[in-house]
DNA sequence: GCTAATCATTACTTTTTAGTCAAGATTAGC
DNA sequence: GCTAATCTTGACTAAAAAGTAATGATTAGC
């Protein structure tokens, strides 16, 4: 159960946009440099960004992208669910070794586990805006602790 | 946010063992049968979840495995820990794009979200026994859903 | 119109993950 | 001891994901 890059990247450079000021745009050779990234592979993560419709872009001189919607209403679990194929929906289909579908009958404890922790990330997913990401990390943290509903303090720090 | 190939195969694999009557064992082709994978594939797996502790094997003629541990002993986390590598500990190491280290400094929006899945996903998984697995969809389904709740009941608190 | 800056799209390469194979080691039963 | 069934292990191959490159399209400013 891990993030992907294109999850990863993907939210990393919609926050960048996030964080601009109204009007205001950023060119593909700027969201790489602010996330260390390549140029190429910025253009591919936007590329998919743009096709989802959450962001437009202008093109010629002067272009660049901007937020297709206001960053406090878009919900990460709507961006998350472009930049990992939504997989879920198929989980018997896609993990069914060398049969067909999965070789499970009827009772099976597999399969409401793995749905039920999509639902739990889904669920907290949900709860997030894009805008509250931006530049906060005490703020979100707290959120997230909320949301788990434990009340533990953790201490920002490079994990 | 997915599950891998290795999560998903080396948990169903060790459901099977947990579905045994005590002293018996299942052989490679067995559960390769049972799950639909090839011999060669679960061999791979198995040898992981010895390494890890989590099955005992025996060779030779009437040999096989058998889970090392009672199966309401062996708690979710810890399987998936195994099975998948563990990469939250060096999220910032890993997804550096062409840098050394992430580029964020200091505040950071990303970083916490990242943390509170995992936080989230580890949460549920440690209420859950590999026993409490062994065919019984709807029981499994129900606990599942008891864990969400109980998140949605502890947010409102005011502290 | 021309040019430079920019996005768009597809094809390609690299890296990582998944899965297979084959040779070796161990054991029960004869 | 011999044999057949079994696990063990490392090397290999295949598939998927990630990342790069190259070419084409659009636009602002001159
Ligand atoms: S995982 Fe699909 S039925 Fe068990
Ligand atoms: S993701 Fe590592 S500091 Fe932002």
């Amino acid at each position: 159960m891990k993030i992907s890059a294109q999850e990863e990247y993907g939210l990393r450079c919609l926050v960048q946009l996030a964080n601009l000021a109204d009007g205001e745009t950023l060119t593909l050779p700027q969201i790489a440099e602010l996330e260390g990234i390549s140029a190429a592979n910025a253009g591919k993560l936007m590329w998919l960004l743009n096709k989802a419709g959450f962001v437009h872009s202008t093109r010629g001189t002067k272009g660049g992208y901007f937020l297709a919607r206001p960053a406090d209403e878009i919900y990460l679990n709507e961006i998350i669910k472009v930049l990992d194929e939504d997989v879920l929906s198929s989980h018997c289909d896609s993990y069914t070794g060398v049969m067909e579908k999965c070789v499970h009958t009827g009772d099976c404890g597999i399969r409401p586990v793995i749905v039920g922790l999509h639902e739990i990330v889904e669920n907290a997913l949900s709860r997030i805006t894009l805008a509250s990401l931006v530049g906060n990390e005490s703020k979100v943290d707290a959120m997230f602790h909320q949301i788990q509903g434990l009340h533990r303090t953790l201490e920002p720090q490079r994990v």
